[in-house]
DNA sequence: GTGAAAGCGCTAACAT
DNA sequence: ATGTTAGCGCTTTCAC
């Protein structure tokens, strides 16, 4: 560690006292322009930079904020964490990462933001404990959670609406003409994977669900072994998975047996990844409604800064429509919406 | 804000002296056990928090690493800051992000660093500034980086040997009994599609460098449309492309005109993207050593916080070879290393 | 427009 | 084993 310069020897380098080298930092009370030019000078000649610490530390307010995240493999979460992160850095605030290794570990994490005096908690991992999201709100901190609810007065929570989603599915799979239609739900446990099913479940009587130990392309695959070990009148013939991934595995494992996408099952999944959109899969899907998911975030982070506080926004979760991307797995004969194919 | 509890207030419910309650807090000096445990009692009842802010204030030594970051699209990014991220939060450091909206922010981020009294920086996107990363080394804190070089003296750096790999593709190519060879090299100004390229060419003399505008799965699309608009004479038939994304939409692109991979061309990739494992492409490609340079990374930021400092290393990057995964595009016709088929 | 003085919440000698 | 005393580097009244 070698000896920090400090605002003080950069006042004595420029001849004024300490208050001005702050005067001149926070850009607060005035300044005479020939000073503020002598101090800036000063700094530079110093190599001095603001200790933001120091400065977080007397103010109380440190331009801080927590992001509660885990596995960047994961579509939705790089996607919006680059442009939280974006927006972030835009807004002259640092965002700093707690990464959970286990989803257990998300509690520990979200009690951890507190030690850094960070605005609050931007939640895309695990679920959000009531009584620890209470009391980071009670300290005047915010709680957004990124689909996922945040179950406590004050909190903020945004998300897809799945079960719209689901429902829209089964209608796509109806109107291309299926009846057999069955959901790949991923595991038991997967919140995005069951609300998507149960919207599905809800639109279309007797859809049948799937589960899959994962959601990865080898969930997909194995689903497809399922399918096939069917007897052949009674294997579904329209088929929402609850990701890309799923769908893409289950396509080839479908593919590998000489069974053809869409005449003979008809396909929809979930994420619109840049691969649903290649050619030997042209795969429908949904898209997740990310930008407004994080413009949600972002005006609610706005909110809790200006005098009135945040909304009144009380622990219910706000519901974006995800957006359907016809494409031709569907075997709809002609989508009356163009197919955008943009990409997520 | 809300007033917050200090460690005083917690002394005094623990009627001891705040002194106390930061000795156990640090872990430093002793404590009797009973004390210790009053202490904690009072702090949970008080819902005191160890502010990180003050101690590192005064220690002069903030557990606070920053992470200079981009676009978290990419492979590779994602995946190494997912295992960084977490090795961090093992450390019981607290990563602050700074995300490059351009690369040309890039300078602006690694300085903003200094701000935030981080212990160093961790590069993953942009260039490295030398004069800049020499101020940083001589505060005493750590300039890694990921893929790029830190050219500064004490500067540390670890990255992908893209021109062994580059030369190694040319020489699976030549084995597979392709003559007529191109390199896929993505836009002129890519770092890692340029040293790549300069591998295969200098490894087969005669092969042809081309450049697409960008390295999607478009741009490889679009590089298809030129290869079949060749004479089919001088068409290339083995194809190394700078990464799966670009390989990919070739294949894609080839395959609609109803070429044959690897029959007509032969082809391989670089990144190992879960993608190039899928049926329709069983992509030969090469695995970056994202592991090996995480370690590296950790084991530099290790070694900065030794006595002796860390070790030599004078802005030279450390190269790691990526790992060759064979599969069927490359029409290898035995492939002596079985498919490995992992996952990055 | 500028300076002096009093802390922010904590830690680190130095005492005891 | 515990308490006392100075600060860390900055901001903020309150004077002038």
């Amino acid at each position: 560690m070698v000896k920090r310069v400090t605002s003080r020897e950069v006042a004595r380098a420029a001849g004024v006292s300490p208050a001005l080298v702050s005067r001149v930092m926070t850009g607060k009370g005035h300044v005479a322009e020939a000073t503020s030019a002598r101090i800036r000078e000063a700094a530079a000649a110093l190599g001095w930079q603001h200790n933001a610490l120091a400065a977080s530390m007397v103010t109380g307010d440190a331009p801080l904020i927590a992001v509660v995240t885990a596995r960047l493999e994961f579509d939705w979460r790089a996607q919006v964490l680059s442009r939280l992160l974006a927006a972030f850095e835009e807004m002259g605030v640092a965002p700093m990462m707690f990464y959970a290794a286990e989803e257990d570990r998300v509690a520990a994490l979200i009690a951890e933001t507190g030690r850094w005096q960070t605005r609050g908690v931007v939640v895309t991992a695990g679920d959000v404990d009531p009584g620890l999201a209470g009391s980071i709100l009670r300290q005047g901190r915010f709680v957004a959670g990124l689909n996922r609810p945040v179950p406590a007065a004050g909190g903020y929570a945004v998300g897809t609406d799945n079960a719209a989603a689901g429902a829209q599915a089964a209608e796509l799979l109806a109107r291309a003409g299926r009846r057999r239609i069955a959901v790949l739900a991923g595991p038991p446990d997967s919140r995005a994977g069951g609300e998507r099913a149960r919207g599905f479940v809800g639109a279309a009587s007797g859809a049948s669900v799937v589960h899959t130990p994962g959601m990865t392309a080898a969930d997909g695959a194995a689903a497809a072994e399922e399918w096939l070990a069917l007897p052949p009148g009674s294997r579904p013939d329209g088929v929402f998975a609850a990701n890309d991934m799923l769908a893409i595995g289950f396509i080839d494992g479908l593919r590998t047996a000489g069974v053809r996408v869409p005449d003979d099952v008809a396909l929809i999944g979930f994420d619109n990844l840049p691969a649903s959109s290649w050619a030997p899969y042209d795969l429908a899907t949904f898209a997740q409604p990310v930008s407004l998911m994080v413009e949600g975030v972002l005006a609610h982070i706005d909110a809790t800064r200006r005098p009135g506080g945040a909304g009144p926004a009380q622990g219910g979760m706000e519901r974006l429509p995800a957006t359907p991307i016809l494409r031709s797995s569907l075997g709809l004969a002609a989508p009356e919406g163009e197919d955008s194919g943009e990409r997520p």
